[in-house]
DNA sequence: CATGAATGAGGGTTCATTCAT
DNA sequence: TATGAATGAACCCTCATTCAT
C-alpha cells in the first residue's frame, strides 16, 4: 500500500501520477516498466516517489487494485438493471459490459491483460491474492444464485465453474486478438456466443439442446 | 535457430548448455532470465555463447522447440496406443498424458508454463507463430473426426473450440496450483472430469445428461 | 544535450568531466573513444555519467560545441582588432589566429581536427549541420564584403570559395604536421603565406601579381 | 603484406578474399569494420585469414594499396592521350579522369573517400606514407614539368601547390556530395571549373585574368 | 514534505586473435 | 594448408533505490 503521505497528496496530484503510472504498467511488461519513465510523466522528483510508494511493486499494487476496482464499479452499475433476467442472459450481458468496459477504458484494459497474462508468477500470485478472487466471487455469486433457482445443473461444481468463467473472460479476448487485426471488438460477440452455448448446453438444468 | 557450430559441439556439451538453459528459463520470467547465470552453470565462455547462438532470443526459442518437441513425441507415443477410443475417453488419455510428461519432466513443464503465460506480446506472438497452433491443430483434428463420425455436436466451431480445449489444459493446471499446495499431481484428474462433464455435455451430440 | 542535471552540477565537477572527455575525444578516433575511461579519470560513476548525459554522442557532441564557441570567441576577439584592414591582411591575421589557438589550447585542435577528419559521415553531417557552416559563413561574410568593396573578383562563386578556405585551414595544418616533426607552428605560416599568395592572385580583382 | 600464403591460392579465392574486404572497408569506418563479416561473404574458415593475413591492418593496407594501384593505372592510361595537352587542359581532364573513375568503380573510391577522410591519425600516417605521395607525386611531375616549359609561375613552392590540388581533389568531391542529394556526378565539374579558375589565375604566369 | 545527485552491479553483445587438431 | 572452437576484456547502457539536504 502506498504510504499515507500519498493520500496526503491532492488528488490533482495524485492522479498525475496514477495516470503516469497507468500509461507505463499498460505499455510494458512489468519488469520493463520504469520508475524513471513515470516519474519523469508525472513530474515528480524521484525522491517523492519513494515517499509516496515503497517501491515499484508498491505502486504497481496500488494501480492494479484501482483498475480493478473501476472495472467492477463499472460492471456493477451495469448489472443493477439486469437484476431480473435469467441466467444466461444475465452472463451475457456481463460479457457485453466487459467489452464496453473496455472501448470505454481502453488503457485500463491494458494493464487487466498484462496483469492476467504475466508470467512472473510471484508477483502474479501477489496479486491474484485479491484481485482474480473478485471475478470468480462475482461469478460464483451468480452461479449460486442460478443453482438455487433452479437454473442450473446442481452436480456441478460452483468454485471451479466460476473458474472456468473467468478464464473464458481472458482467453476470449486473447483468441479474438490473436485471429483478428481489427479494432471492432464488437465482432467478439460472436465468440461470446459460441461460448455461451458450449456452456449454457453443458451447464444448463434439463431441456439441452435448445440454443436460447 | 542455434548457429552450426552449436551443433557441431559434442553432445555433452550441448546437453550442459541446453540444461543450464532450461533451468534459467524456468526459474524466471525471459526478462528477468540471464546469460551470464546460463553461461557461467554451462562453464562456457560468453564468446563461445555467441558463436552458438545470436542472441538471447535465439536460445530461448531453440529451448522452447526442444520441450515444445519433448512433449508431442510423449503425447504422440502415449496415443497411439488409445486410437480406437471414443472421442471424450481419448481427450481424457490426452490430459492423462500431460499430467504424467508433468511429473516425468517438471522442468520441462515450468518453462511451458512460462510461455503460455507470458505477457512479452512480442515474444510470446514470434512463438505462437508455430507452438500454440501445435496444441490447437492437435485438437483441431480430433474434434473434425469426432464430427464426421457423429459423436459430437456439428454446429459447433472447430477452430474456436480446439482454442478453447487448449486455453483449458492451461488453465485447469493454473487453477489447480493456485489451490493447492501439494505436488501430488494426480488430485488434478479430479478437474480434468469436471471439465470434461461440462465439455461433454456442451459439445456431444444428444442424449444429453448421461455423464460417462 | 546534457541533462539538467549535468548544469546543475558545481562547476568543478563539470570541468572535470569535460576536461576528462575533452582528453579522450582527443586521444582516439571516436569509435575507440570510451565511456569507461572518461568516468574513470573524472571520477564519477557510470550511472552519475547517464544521468548528465543521454549517451556517448550527447557528450561528444556538447564537447565540440564547447569546443567549437571556444575558438570562435577566440578569433571574434582577436579580429576585433583588425576590422580596419584590407581583406587579404585579414585573412592572414585570421589564420594567425587560428594557430594562436592552437597553441594556446591545443587539446581543443586536437579534438578539432579529428572532427574535421572524421570519416563518420552520419556523425560527422549531424554535427556539422552547426559547426562546418560556421567556419563557412565567417568566410562567406568575409568574402561578400570584400567583393562589396571592390577588393576581390567579382567572378567567384562566394559560397564554394568559402568552402575551399575552410577546407585549406584545416589541410594547411594536416600539411604541416605531416611534413614537420617540430612543435614550431610558427614555421606554419610560411605555408599560409604560400597559400595566401595563390588565393589572392587567384581571386583579387585586377593588378594580379602584385604580391601584397 | 599478406604472408606467402595468401599469393599462394588459386586466384578465384583471391579475388573472393579481396572482393569482399573492399565491400566491408567501403562500408563501414575501419574500427567497425569486422573480420567476422570478411571471412563470412569470402566464405573462408578465420583460421585461413590469419594464414593469409597478419591482422585486420594488414588486410585493409593490401586493399588499399590495390585500390590505388588501379586508380593509378586508370588515370595513366587516360593520360596518354593527353600528352600534349596544355598544363590547365590536363589538369581538367585529371579530373575528369577521376570522376569517370568513381562512376566505374565506386567502391573502389568508397574506399579512397574513407581512407582520406580517415580520423584514425597512426593509421593515416601509416597509408600516407605510400599512397598519398602518390597523388602528390603525380601532381608534382605534372608542375615541374609545366614550369620547364614556363606555362606557370615559377615562384610558387611545387611540393606544397602539388599539396594543396590534392586537397582540391579530395575537397571537392566532399563539397558536391555535401551540398548536393543528386548522384549526378558530371555536375560536380561545374566545381571543378570553378577551382581551376582560381587555381590558373592564381599560379599561371602572366597574362591573368584570361580565364581559357 | 520535497529534492535529485550518487550509486554500481548487472544487462546483452562484439571483437580480433590464438591454437590444437 | 585448413579449420573453427575458445577466449575474455571491453563495449554502451539501465535500473531501483538511498540519503543528505
Amino acid at each position: 500500500m502506498p504510504k499515507q503521505t500519498f493520500f496526503n497528496l491532492n488528488s490533482s496530484k495524485q492522479n498525475r501520477i496514477i495516470d503516469a503510472a497507468i500509461a507505463e504498467f499498460g505499455a510494458h511488461p512489468y519488469l520493463k516498466t520504469s520508475i524513471n519513465r513515470i516519474i519523469k510523466k508525472a513530474d515528480i522528483s524521484k525522491g517523492s516517489f519513494y515517499q509516496y510508494f515503497n517501491n515499484k511493486k508498491d505502486l504497481y499494487k496500488y494501480v492494479i487494485d484501482q483498475v480493478s476496482d473501476a472495472k467492477m464499479k463499472f460492471l456493477g452499475e451495469k448489472l443493477q438493471n439486469y437484476q431480473q433476467l435469467e441466467f444466461f442472459e444475465l452472463l451475457r450481458e456481463l460479457f457485453i459490459a466487459g467489452i464496453q468496459f473496455r472501448k470505454n477504458f481502453p488503457r485500463y484494459s491494458e494493464i487487466g491483460d498484462r496483469v492476467l497474462n504475466s508470467s512472473n508468477k510471484d508477483l502474479k500470485n501477489e496479486l491474484y491474492a485479491e484481485s482474480k478472487p473478485k471475478s470468480n466471487d462475482f461469478f460464483e455469486k451468480l452461479l449460486l444464485k442460478a443453482v438455487q433457482e433452479g437454473k442450473i445443473d446442481p452436480e456441478i461444481d460452483i468454485k471451479f465453474t466460476a473458474f472456468m468463467l473467468t478464464e473464458f473472460s481472458v482467453s476470449i479476448v486473447n483468441y479474438f486478438f490473436e485471429t483478428h487485426d481489427t479494432d471492432n471488438v464488437d465482432e467478439i460477440m460472436n465468440y461470446v456466443d459460441k461460448m455461451l452455448y458450449i456452456m449454457k448446453n453443458g451447464i444448463a438444468k434439463g431441456d439441452k439442446n435448445v440454443t436460447n
